[in-house]
DNA sequence: TCAATCTTGATGCAACTGCATCAATTTGCT
DNA sequence: AGCAAATTGATGCAGTTGCATCAAGATTGA
């Protein structure tokens, strides 16, 4: 099954890679905070939600978009519909299920979210590599 | 004090690799855990302190090292105290301080953890990146 | 049809994290 | 020396996450 063998390269480079996004996400996370905006989580999921467009998604649907395990969305929902950034309604075809929509305060405070998300990927990240480095990391990470 | 500029190539990049080592890191925490092992912030910890040698590391050092707030590493070092994992005892040269040494228990541990670890990152970042594109990885984060 | 199974989503509980703050030194300044 | 400021580490509290499990509705298949 080792179609690819680990090697020392691939350690290293695993070793950097999780340094620096978790360097880089912290930073982003503090901005945000002192800004008194949502966790970066919140950008995700609001992000998620405006892309969707009206129809909204099913949470199910999110889960596999986002990074994240089913009880941490339903509960991340939880907090996001109680702050007036998101709804959640019964879904017609399916009894079991939700559709969850963006509202207008919520693509705001996505909106305002940005700019803070951007200047820490700036200071934080952009700093670190060239813009010619960043587009190789994208094509490697592609 | 923009020397660096965000471009859209980082944007696109920083979200790769935040992707790439969430789902990497989640896959080695599933896998650590299923083996009945103590999370990867174990790992670091235990290696730190086994690199550290029969001097062991002050907690501020151990800080600096790895990326963790005082207070979390403060009760992270608690519950490998209780796990017999490492011991904390006082420091002569400054009465506030601590020094903190692994075990032996500790250093089974993290050997037992490493073939763990390997195997997920085998698995989880080695098949998705070639070494080649791993030494080149390495190479634009160093 | 209708029972077994799968999917979708919620939740109680324990563990962990962030925040604010505290206590006990040590260091630096006058 | 003596006192303010900085360093080192711990902790109460609230919020978040992981785990196990549950409930309710869909789907499958004999």
């Amino acid at each position: 099954m080792t179609d690819t063998p680990l090697t020392d390269s691939h350690v290293k480079a695993w070793a950097r890679a999780l340094r620096l996004t978790e360097d880089v996400r912290q930073d982003i996370e503090t901005a945000l905070k002192s800004a008194g905006l949502p966790p970066l989580l919140w950008y995700d999921l609001l992000l998620e939600l405006d892309r969707a467009g009206p129809n909204g998604l099913r949470p199910f649907q999110l889960q596999s978009e986002m990074l994240i395990r089913q009880y941490n969305l339903s509960r991340l929902l939880s907090r996001v519909v109680k702050a007036g950034y998101a709804t959640r309604e019964e879904c017609d075809s399916d009894g079991r299920g939700q559709i969850v929509r963006i509202t207008d305060a919520g693509r705001t405070v996505k909106d305002a979210m940005w700019p803070i998300y951007r200047a820490a990927l700036e200071k934080s990240f952009a700093a670190r590599l060239s813009e010619a480095d960043a587009a190789r990391l994208l094509r490697l990470l592609s």
